[in-house]
DNA sequence: CCTATCTCAGGATGACTGAGATAC
DNA sequence: CGTATCTCAGTCGTCCTGAGATAG
């Protein structure tokens, strides 16, 4: 033991809520980033193809708001994923000013390598807790995050 | 009881622990950066003027390592708190390469402020939550980065 | 020689702003 | 008309890479 405490010295604000979680996140986030770059993929790729599975093909503002990626984002975006063939963007004929996206074959099949990443991802994240810990967590994120949503909706106008 | 009804539709992948993650660490983010940038500041700033407080004049590879900020990033940072007189760059006589950083009078008033807009941050941040979850909270998020700030510590050289 | 320190130039990602063209 | 959609051009903060100059 060094001293008082038998811990490196560490300054006090990395106790605080706030930098446990940006640090927590910022693992979460090294690790899916690593995962979907070591297959050319980032974020946003797996956002856009999951949300497009779910819900099915929509137009690229509906896709933001489903997806809370932004519109000036969802542009680049669709370009990359356009280009590996993985979405396709069909003119609206109801309405000429849209964008109908839709997955295609590839891309769902890339939706499944992704997805797999991603689940070794959040084992990785969560390994040292107890399923009941893990548990807890996610329920005491899910509450903040309703919490700072809802407010978010109010004061703006709830276009997400 | 089922999101059939009442609740609005969302992506799968808005559960996952990850997600939930990043999603309160953008929210805390935000709620920080508009807390130091409305007295024009921002994160870096308030990491290592707290650090300098706590551990006293240091190199800046010295303050790197304590804070986590970057070489590169420390360099940028520490220009700014100078010009504004936070901070005081002197050459260290007994290592010509290096020099000391140390805080200054109006630094310390500056950490008083920033450290109140901190406190604040933190609970509009766990605002929803009782002392009791927000203790469980800290303590997992805590669980967390100690697994994977060791993990990291092994693989690299430690210079953490 | 090799390592440590400081500096500078840049990238990547995610979140975000603003502005323009077009269609409703 | 105003509003919505798509596109493009940027900013910002954080994290990170690489390379150079200088000192130990």
């Amino acid at each position: 033991m060094e001293n008082s405490s038998s811990e490196k010295a560490v300054p006090g604000w990395m106790k605080l809520p706030s930098w446990l979680l940006s640090q927590t996140a910022a693992h979460s986030h090294r690790l899916l980033t690593e995962a979907f770059s070591s297959v050319g993929a980032r974020g946003y790729h797996y956002r856009l193809l999951a949300t497009l599975e779910e819900f099915g093909p929509a137009s690229q503002a509906e896709l933001g708001r489903r997806s809370g990626i932004h519109l000036s984002d969802m542009v680049a975006t669709l370009n990359e994923l356009a280009e590996e063939s993985f979405v396709e963007r069909t003119p609206d004929p109801s309405d000429r000013r849209r964008n109908v996206i839709s997955l295609t074959a590839a891309g769902k099949r890339r939706l499944r390598v992704l997805e797999e990443r991603l689940a070794e991802c959040q084992d990785e994240l969560l390994a040292p807790l107890s399923q009941a810990d893990r548990r807890k967590l996610t329920g005491l994120l899910t509450r903040l995050q309703a919490h700072h949503d809802q407010r978010a909706g109010e004061s703006e106008g709830s276009w997400r």
